[in-house]
DNA sequence: TGGCTGTATTGTATCGTTTCACCGGAGAAA
DNA sequence: TTTCTCCGGTGAAACGATACAATACAGCCA
């Protein structure tokens, strides 16, 4: 293995003098231009990596930020590590992940290992039914830069980045407004995530905006803890038994609504013609599904990568000991129109 | 930060004690167990964290194996990812993960980045299309123990895990068999896939020991580097053109599948009542597709297990300095029964 | 000549561990 | 008594980089 000593054998100068070159921060400019590239192409010649422990331990900087994913087989979260990867890369810093498993009580562990590695920051991405507020409070106690991912936190000192649920149920509802339907049926998310109440704020209010009636009869919601397909497929059968004359669906999330549209097909009705379909998220398999499924699109990627930034401003704040406000940032989702919808039947 | 030299300090014994305890290796024997006990409460009590870059450092130890990704957001990536994680988890080594994206020319920066953190060994995850024997060589050029799973290398100095490809599509045609299905439909893999030609050769080779005959005219071969919704439906459309009196359809794998049904769904014929389908990889998504798929199961949480585990033999046999011949895996899939499956009409 | 300034470069301590050779003393063997 | 052997533990030198203060030297003015 070759060290920078050798580099600095080889080339003629000192290792302090190699370490500025290479480094290339501001103590470079302080080194001619000749010794500058001579010592480049010694270090490219010799093929020198530094060792990056040795940095780390000397310089007390990782260069590393710590993510926290709930699930990494989820694809929510692999999303938003696709944008986090890939703003932290021309920084200089490298995500180091840990994966929760679905499981609360896991946090610990994985938050142990990032400090005991020493991470400039963390990212978390908050499925609100492993990851509440008092857990969170950790990453203050354990005084840590930290931005989480999909829970608001107005009220609090981290630093939060969420989507905009309620602007993306009114796209929604206005998308079937528009294609004329007026008897749609809701299937609300269960009442212990706060994105269950925002959603519902705004189908609420566009309906009201625009005058349009919602039965109360067609409003039905998820009682387990999360939204799953078992209990999407039931409850729209519940739909199909109480008041079958409905001619559109809103479905909490893409589990609902492939669900729905599996009860609804089970049911002898076709989406869209007999009945249209949307719902939200636009989980990578709603594009293939049968139909392919409308839907709201969160930009997972940008909001992996808002959070990269804001934390990378944290840590830049952190190390000049400068205090910064906590911020929170809102993504605007969008509308994805595929083949779950169309117009309503006269 | 609290160091080694605070315990010792506390504990009033040597730094090197302290050490030699705190890791708990073969030298702590040679420690009374009043100074082990002591020295560990004194630790626990100020909270001390080894600081894991000096270790390293003087070590030359990074306890960590590099993993490569061809997609981070693929769940087939992420699903061995979690049993890599797993087995690595107890034997204190620490997965870091590297994301090619889909994209061949990253995997040097991949390589490069994984080398530079000092791994101690690798895991690739060979798309066979991003990841090929030339590129997969530069494990043993940079002299470091390496794993690939999903690429079969019988003939190279890398060990590999694999699953059995031939031994799962003859589940796939069993069970359509059995069903009573004698009119079946194939569309065949990418030629420059191995996996093609092995999933095919299951096909035939069950149909001969059984005495099935193959139409030719219902097989069709997807032409594009990789399998896609789009042309898997446009086959699909084309098998029914050629001659509709199929009842039964073989699919490369989910994609194709659910890309089948949906093209069959649109020409009129209902999944499975009027053809059934059968897939391969059991994605993630395929349980909740309209039907939910009948499917080849891999168990890529157990191939990452193995892997893991072939690593650590490799690594362990690298640091004694013996040599080790490579070692070839293959797992055994299993076939998980459907909706989109049911007896042949009569 | 001497003193001053600024630029280009250097020597050395240091980060927090592990490693390796060594050591004091107690008891056993000679 | 002397020598040996363990046992239980220690001191100091690495590991490979960065930080900091210091220095050599050329150029310039008085």
């Amino acid at each position: 293995m070759v060290t920078i000593r050798d580099v600095a054998g080889e080339s003629g100068f000192s290792v302090t003098t190699v370490s500025m070159v290479l480094n290339d921060g501001p103590a470079a400019q302080r080194i001619s231009a000749r010794t500058r590239t001579h010592v480049w192409k010694v270090a490219r010649k010799l093929g020198y990596r530094p060792n990056l422990f040795a940095r780390s331990l000397r310089s007390r900087r990782s260069q590393t930020v710590g993510v926290v994913v709930f699930d990494i087989t989820d694809s929510y979260c692999t999303q938003i590590l696709r944008g986090i990867e890939n703003h932290l890369r021309p920084s200089g810093y490298f995500p180091i992940v840990t994966d929760l498993q679905d499981d609360r009580s896991q946090f610990h562990r994985c938050l142990d290992m990032l400090l005991g590695r020493r991470v400039e920051g963390i990212i978390a991405m908050a499925n609100p039914i492993y990851l509440d507020a008092q857990l969170l409070s950790e990453f203050a106690d354990r005084n840590v830069p930290a931005v989480v991912i999909g829970s608001e936190l107005e009220d609090s000192s981290l630093s939060s980045v969420v989507v905009d649920n309620e602007a993306g149920t009114r796209l929604a509802i206005q998308h079937l407004y528009e294609l004329g339907h007026s008897r749609i049926a809701f299937i609300k998310g269960p009442k212990i995530l706060v994105d269950s109440t925002q959603r519902w704020r705004g189908l609420e209010t566009f309906a009201r905006d625009v005058g349009l009636r919602l039965d109360p009869k067609l409003v039905l919601e998820i009682k387990g803890r999360n939204s799953t397909y078992a209990e999407g497929c039931q409850l729209t059968e519940e739909l199909l038994k109480r008041s079958p004359d409905f001619t559109a669906l809103v479905a909490f999330d893409d589990v609902t609504a492939c669900a729905a549209i599996r009860a609804l097909t089970q049911a002898g009705r076709q989406v869209p013609k007999d009945c249209s379909v949307v719902g939200f998220d636009d989980v990578p398999s709603s594009a293939f599904y049968n139909p392919p499924l409308t839907t709201v699109h969160q930009l997972l990627e940008m909001q992996g990568s808002l959070a990269a930034e804001m934390i990378e401003e944290l840590i830049k704040a952190a190390t000049e000991k400068r205090p910064v406000p906590p911020r929170h940032r809102k993504v605007l989702p969008k509308l994805i129109v595929r083949d779950s919808t169309c117009p309503a039947p006269l």
